[in-house]
RNA sequence: GCCCUCGUGGUGAAAUUGGUAGACACAAAGGACUUAAAAUCCUUGCCGCUUGCGGAGUGCCAGUUCGAGUCUGGCCGAGGGCACCA
């Protein structure tokens, strides 16, 4: 038997692909297009099992579209921009131009070894001047359209990284990236006005149809849009502030109000400048912080001041509060508090004592509705309160209180949004400098066109206290009209470079521009874009925002969303395994009996397996896709990592299951040759056998349908048990002697067809020993094979499935019921019984409810 | 606390619109072939009794329906997101 070599077959096609340009595209007028991508990798070393489950899903898609007649764009880059390098840099004294390269290098070697459909000639690197120089460009045009400021304020200082982070950057008070405790600094820093675009942003969320529910939901509440009013209050008992405004989505609740609660941040602090128990309350709120858990415990507490608020619609005179759950950088820093239908302020009241009126009660309740430990905020009808009574809450009463206080000159409408602006400076050396220059005055100045790109200074020390391009006297010096300026030393947030790099790739090779309008026209948007999860908000709303501001005022950029399905694949998971506070990798540990597991190099160490995680290099439970593509073949590895879960969902990686793939290629193989033998030699006599090729039409036309819906939905794993049954029906006809036919010849050259885009290599190779062309076409479907001759029918009585019977196709129910009358099987069921109803559904079922 | 998603055998999971629950695989047990192993193939997989059949069964409890994994309401559990966001 000739064993199939997927080292040797596997290398072949790769150099075929290669050799051949076989993925290459050109704008192609007369051919529907398709722009598959996935998300760039950052070039950290090696590639790892989350880039080969994503880039596979993403290979078969392309391969299959491309089958289906598409001009596929499937394209691959690099996010080579960012921390690791320069820390990495740092640590070893390299350059990380250099180390980033290298890596690179060795990643794109794996990605080739994985056999993916890439146009390699449109590989970018953000890291490159090719690239960034664009994004040099992009940075002046928003500059000129109003969309970038700069500013000084607080920032979240990652005191390890020595850099700002974006508010979403930060999780649980700590750096994404260093994990450092973030501390608040004050700097001067370069923004990008995302928040002018709230409102597209939100509602273009509407109209991505093909994106996953929950990542939509993400950026909604990310977004945090709430409709309510804005409020002014009288203050007495101090002669500098006489008002407070806040910003409330309950106006309706007014009358209801018993304090005013304020954020330490708020300007009326002043007052207590010095006040050593103010100072003790405000440390106090800090250590609850803004961060989470924690703070989720914590007790509500207040500081009370010695002002007085009024009540705008009575003049009821209310405390006013310092309180820890007021944040400053949300509305206007201030509440008002109605403890009655709100559980924080009701905490609050509770614990200060503070009056509790209800001024909402649900329907049907009576007028001594009273709130005890739990605040109401349901809906209902408005009491309590004069004017407002009897209002339907909350669709009525929202919106006429705000009408009546408009009226009063109150307040007035407003919308809030919880989205903040983008502050996009970095105090790194490793990432696009900005192109702007100061002169002596500290007045800020475009970069020229002619002066553009700014490049990075190259092999400079790294070894400094913070931004190493501070250091760079030289390269700050900059000439601009007739001053010497000094260049900007921060550089872009690298979430800047991702934002428009699927642009970039539909022009990769052009020099002038970041993309021409011709390109972006017949390419975008990208039709199916698949990466994690994890970029639900950041990656993923900072894309939608770029394109939305190089549409900003530029009539001819027409795109204003640049991703129209988003598929978000699951993680790759492994079992854990640790002694004590040491973890193991999988390959230091061994198993008999698949339960207990030891050290392999000291069996009498039983190691504790734990549950089973995403695969992390500080936990060693990882798998290095380059060993398994050397063990099993890139074909297998494909085929294993979408088998096992739906590509959404996380997946289990499994030795068994792998293995499993790998007998598959091989065991198709070998069927696949006498197969060959039979039908595809020249000696072979082919017959014509009626039974046969009915069967072998039926199954084929079936399976391909099958195949067809799972890859349009998604369901890859699905496709994998497809081709198990595949082998498991063709391995029947080989043993049953049916491989005969000139009809079953046809039908396996569809079948091959459709395994190709999972298992490209050993596909190829096997349409290639056949003598047959590998054509670009996805067989059709023969809809006369989808409706059987004949169809198992369920018979039912009173909803119990009681038998089956084999039918003749589109059998009509007075037929069918003589048939089930006949057989003896079922006349127990009817014997001395009526039959009171009948319900036949078509070629599937019947139903007899029978008394 | 709020919002979202998901609960199906020993395991990973299938089941386009309500219409044969458990496809396909992993693991296990038994068997066939073989001197043996590998490979391959077959059978079994909840409960009850004799082959055969009957019963229960998709987290739990109700409901709608001739019929519910699928729809509705309530509960329990797991995962994810957000957060004192007014």
């Amino acid at each position: 038997m000739n064993r199939y070599n997927f080292k040797s077959i596997e290398k072949k096609w790769q150099k075929v692909w290669e050799e051949n340009s076989s993925f290459k595209v050109d704008i192609d007028l007369k051919k529907k297009k398709f722009y598959c991508l996935e998300m760039f990798p950052y070039p950290s070393g090696k590639i790892h099992m989350g880039h080969v489950r994503n880039y596979t899903i993403g290979d078969v898609l392309s391969r299959y579209k491309k089958l289906k007649g598409f001009n596929v764009l499937h394209p691959m880059g690099w996010d080579s921009f960012g921390m690791p390098a320069e820390n990495a840099a740092k640590l070893n004294n390299l350059d990380p131009k250099d180390w980033t390269e290298k890596n690179i290098a060795t990643m794109k070697t794996q990605l080739k070894k994985l056999g993916l459909s890439i146009d390699w000639d449109r590989e970018i690197s953000t890291c490159s001047p090719e690239y960034y120089k664009h994004q040099q460009k992009f940075f002046l045009d928003l500059y000129d359209k109003g969309l970038v400021y700069r500013k000084e304020n607080y920032v979240n200082w990652d005191p390890v990284d020595k850099t700002v982070l974006a508010n979403e950057q930060v999780i649980n008070g700590k750096g994404w990236r260093s994990g450092a405790i973030v501390e608040r600094k004050k700097l001067n820093q370069w923004f990008f006005n995302i928040t002018k675009f709230s409102d597209e942003l939100l509602e273009g969320l509407e109209k991505l149809d093909e994106w996953p529910n929950k990542v939509k939901l993400m950026q909604k509440n990310w977004i945090g849009k709430s409709f309510g009013c804005e409020l002014n209050f009288k203050i007495e008992g101090n002669n500098k502030f006489k008002e407070i405004k806040c910003f409330t989505t309950r106006p309706d609740t007014l009358f209801g109000m018993s304090f005013l609660a304020v954020s330490v941040d708020h300007p009326i602090a002043e007052i207590y400048n010095g006040d050593k128990e103010f100072e003790k309350f405000k440390s106090n709120c800090s250590k609850t912080g803004t961060t989470e858990e924690s703070i989720s415990q914590a007790e509500k507490l207040g500081f009370k001041t010695n002002l007085i608020a009024l009540n705008p619609l009575n003049d009821e005179k209310v405390p006013v509060y310092f309180a820890n759950f007021v944040l400053m950088d949300y509305g206007f820093g201030a509440v008002f508090g109605c403890p009655a239908h709100d559980q924080r302020d009701l905490d609050f009241a509770n614990k200060y004592k503070l009056k509790i009126k209800p001024v909402v009660k649900p329907l049907n309740e009576k007028d001594d509705f009273k709130i005890d430990k739990i605040a109401y905020t349901g809906p209902g009808e408005i009491f309590n309160s004069d004017f407002l009574n009897g209002l339907v809450v909350p669709n009525e009463s929202i919106l006429k209180t705000i009408e009546i206080l408009e009226k009063k000159n109150i307040g007035k409408k407003k919308i809030n949004f919880r989205l903040k602006d983008w502050g996009v400076s970095r105090q790194r050396y490793w990432g696009c400098p900005i192109p702007i220059a100061y002169n002596s005055k500290n007045e800020i100045l475009k970069v020229p066109q002619d002066k553009l790109p700014i490049k990075l200074p190259e092999k400079i020390n790294l070894n400094v206290n913070g931004n190493p391009l501070d250091h760079q006297d030289e390269w700050k010096k900059i000439k601009i009209g007739n001053e010497e300026c000094k260049l900007e030393t921060d550089t872009l947030d690298t979430f800047v470079d991702s934002s428009w790099y699927f642009l970039r790739f539909c022009s990769a090779n052009n020099k002038e521009e970041g993309f021409s309008l011709k390109d972006i026209e017949y390419w975008m948007p990208v039709d199916q874009y698949i990466g994690g999860v994890e970029h639900a908000i950041l990656h993923l709303l900072y894309s939608r925002f770029f394109t939305k501001a190089l549409d900003f005022k530029n009539d001819k950029f027409k795109i204003s969303e640049p991703f129209k399905g988003l598929f978000t694949q699951g993680m790759v998971c492994h079992q854990t395994y640790k002694i004590d506070n040491t973890w193991y990798s999988p390959d230091e540990v061994s198993s008999e009996n698949g339960k207990d597991f030891y050290l392999k190099n000291d069996s009498s160490k039983k190691v504790m397996v734990g549950a089973s995680e995403s695969m992390s290099k500080s936990k060693k439970n990882t798998i290095d896709p380059e060993i398994m593509f050397e063990t099993y073949g890139a074909d297998a590895v494909r085929f294993f990592i979408l088998s096992d879960s739906p590509p959404e969902k996380d997946v289990q990686w499994s030795d068994t299951g792998m293995q499993s793939s790998y007998k598959f290629v091989q065991k198709f193989w070998d069927l696949h040759n006498e197969i060959r033998d039979k039908l595809f030699l020249e000696k072979s006599k082919l017959t014509k056998d009626n039974g046969i090729d009915e069967e072998i039409n039926i199954f084929t036309n079936q399976i391909i349908q099958k195949i067809t819906f799972n890859l349009e939905n998604f369901h890859y794993n699905v496709i994998i048990a497809n081709f198990h049954e595949i082998y498991n029906f063709l391995n029947t006809c080989k043993i049953e002697k049916k491989i005969k036919t000139l009809i079953f010849k046809e039908n396996y050259l569809k079948i091959l067809k459709v395994m190709q885009p999972v298992l490209p290599h050993m596909i190829s190779e096997c349409i290639s020993t056949i003598n047959e062309k590998i054509d670009t076409v996805w067989p059709e479907i023969d809809k006369r094979y989808l409706s059987k001759k004949s169809n198992t029918i369920v018979v039912q009585f009173n909803g119990k499935k009681r038998g089956l019977l084999e039918c003749e196709n589109d059998i009509n129910e007075d037929n069918l019921i003589e048939l089930v009358k006949k057989r003896d099987e079922f006349k127990k069921y009817l014997n001395d019984k009526e039959i009171v109803r009948k319900i036949y559904v078509k070629n599937k079922l019947i139903n007899f409810i029978v008394k």
